[in-house]
DNA sequence: CGAAAATTTGACATGACTCAACTGGAGTGG
DNA sequence: CCACTCCAGTTGAGTCATGTCAAATTTTCG
């Protein structure tokens, strides 16, 4: 099992000894998923959280239209799951599925609290991360309610430029919460602007 | 200098012994506000992050129209403050103002990694608020794309009964991400239903 | 090459916004 | 206790951003 890129991102944040890097093997595994599989399905509980290795997911929505919204893309060095599923084992608001094939490490429920509790500065690891999280997700919310459908799509496309290239553009008008048809409009009048 | 409000709220997520308890208020500070005055002005770096004891606040964007948008509100056991600059140390996206009169316990950002040092069950305790704050932001993300205005507020009218009676309706409006004449005509209309 | 998927385009519909006028309290002061 | 002002909320007419639906076109890929 190849843990290097948990490890160097782990680093990016808190000081690990050597044997707390060797423990964490004992609490996470190494999956690959096909394009199109799921790692999480709404409705069902979420086992496990995972940091992407390789690959890309959607993580979205079905609402009472049976309409689906994407909430999020995940690519390498990011973690995805329905965290709120996760943490408190109810039923999860969306499905995560493979873009892309995917290597993922994961960790399982049931080992989450002993991780935290035998390597106690992922609590610490883990707050910065969701801080950082949340930060973000509270931006989002902004732009959504002050700017246009093309200034929300600018602003994906210089702050995502490997995502643009990587997924189609009816995902990416869903995550801007517009149609796929409007957005090609935004588009083609980009074009014709400069 | 009273902090009870503050301890039975740790107590929710951590069990802290009384020496922990004590050292808690060498870290944070007691302090009145009145209405109308900001703890956080959009450009200034935010020094405190604040657990409100009593009072009502609201969190509001500037955009580049020069209109406000509110990000949200807080009252009594709840967290405010522009964390993202917070944190980073960097200048607010946010103002933060009383709506009421209110007391706030508030820790400065010089104590924040010393009192995290010398209490590290508290990277726990925030790493479980903050992961709930953003798994509600996320929430509302979705129910912004995949909901009209009028489901928009009857569901905040559910969840925060209080807070609809202690705001004017135009900051609700602007929660929402609509304008308050069309709240206005919301409201009407659910009169005329039922 | 051919079928399925993704994107584009156009005509029309609508939710929500803007602006401006009006209503109705809640002070305030004379 | 009336007159005045101020602020929040309401109402209506006209407009705009974005959505819907359906057809045409392009791309992808077995």
């Amino acid at each position: 099992m190849n843990l290097q890129a948990l490890l160097s991102y782990f680093r990016q944040y808190v000081v690990l000894s050597s044997e707390e890097e060797k423990s964490i093997e004992e609490f996470v595994s190494y999956r690959k998923y096909l394009k199109n599989q799921y790692l999480v399905q709404q409705g069902d509980i979420c086992k496990s959280e995972c940091f992407v290795v390789k690959g890309c997911l959607k993580t979205f929505h079905i609402d009472q239209e049976g309409q689906e919204h994407i909430v999020r893309f995940a690519v390498e060095n990011w973690w995805t799951a329905d965290l709120g599923s996760f943490i408190h084992q109810k039923p999860a608001d969306y499905n995560v599925q493979c873009i892309e094939d995917t290597e993922v490490i994961q960790f399982h429920y049931s080992n989450y609290e002993p991780m935290l509790k035998a390597i106690p500065k992922l609590e610490r690891l883990f707050r910065i991360i969701i801080q950082n999280a949340y930060v973000a997700a509270d931006k989002r919310i902004i732009r959504n309610f002050s700017l246009t459908a093309k200034e929300r799509y600018l602003i994906f496309r210089e702050q995502y430029p490997d995502i643009e290239q990587r997924v189609p553009q009816y995902l990416i008008a869903s995550y801007l919460g517009i149609t796929k048809e409007f957005l090609s409009k935004i588009k083609s009048q980009l074009l014709h602007e400069g």
